[in-house]
DNA sequence: ATTCTATTGAAAATGGTTTTCATTATTAAT
DNA sequence: ATTAATAATGAAAACCATTTTCAATAGAAT
């Protein structure tokens, strides 16, 4: 699973004509690894830790770049900046969306309604591409509110 | 419909033992008398037109005020910058959700399903309100992709 | 008109992100 | 393996949307 991973992403590189660089293997290997969505800031102290030459820069760029390829999916929750994950895509287990507290900024995942909600989002997406002309590859569901702690605490 | 809209806003302020400035009128007209998704400079410069001492920051002020009224909806489409859009409550015309070009980032909104999506977002809303105890106040639908355009130039 | 205090504008500060540029490292060809 | 070509990198500076500070101003109740 490390290995194939590693494999599947090495090709999906070179394929382009980009190479796969140790700063970029240990950014996909961190945000393989959780299930937390990161900042760019995050992802560089992780990755820091374990190889300290490695530049925010750096984790910038290739943020941008795994965006591009349609590796990574950029989320803004409204604390500033972006955060991210590896992409789940919608057809496939582990797809889910979002429900963020506008107080403290938490994020909750859920899927409860995931099935149903892909499923009418499919037949919009459908319809407004061809109406639009827009070649569709990504779509947001988020609910805003404010979650039991912060209801507490004025 | 001016003066009641002018009227109704001035009572919501002072309910709350906060003044209706001049400021605060005239970027609640210039959200009022449009459709596009302005940011706050461009907010800031349509103000400024009509009345040139107003700062850009009394802009952003009212902004992050008004969203936290209630009155306006704040949006991230990627550009970098919040765009705003008096609220149009979802159980009421004018409600829509956005399409959006990741490259020339142009904005479309669109109704064609929203009283599908909004029914189906309800039953979701509630049971995610109940499953979280949260106090859920609003809503995202964002499709991206690439516009028509933006496919032909590379 | 006066008082109280919410609101404002200008300037400075903040903070996430991007750009610049000289250096380094990966790849394909030798 | 070496080498040549150039993609990728790191550090520092630049950028730019937004926020903070603070003294001055202006609503609203009296």
């Amino acid at each position: 699973m490390e290995k194939k991973s590693k494999m599947e992403w090495h090709g999906r590189f070179r394929g382009r004509g980009l190479r796969f660089t140790i700063p970029r293997r240990l950014i996909l290997e961190t945000l393989s690894s959780t299930i937390d969505h990161l900042s760019a800031e995050e992802i560089y102290i992780r990755v820091h830790r374990k190889y300290p030459n490695v530049g925010l820069t750096t984790v910038y760029r290739t943020l941008d770049l795994l965006e591009r390829m349609g590796i990574i999916s950029r989320f803004q929750f409204g604390d500033g900046r972006s955060r991210f994950e590896l992409v789940q895509s919608s057809t496939k287990a582990g797809h889910h969306h979002h429900l963020v507290c506008t107080s403290c900024k938490q994020v909750i995942d859920y899927d409860d309604f995931v099935e149903e909600e892909v499923e009418l989002l499919k037949k919009v997406e459908k319809a407004l591409a061809k109406k639009h002309g827009f070649e569709i590859n990504g779509h947001v569901i988020q609910f805003y509110g404010v979650c039991n702690n912060c209801q507490k605490q004025p």
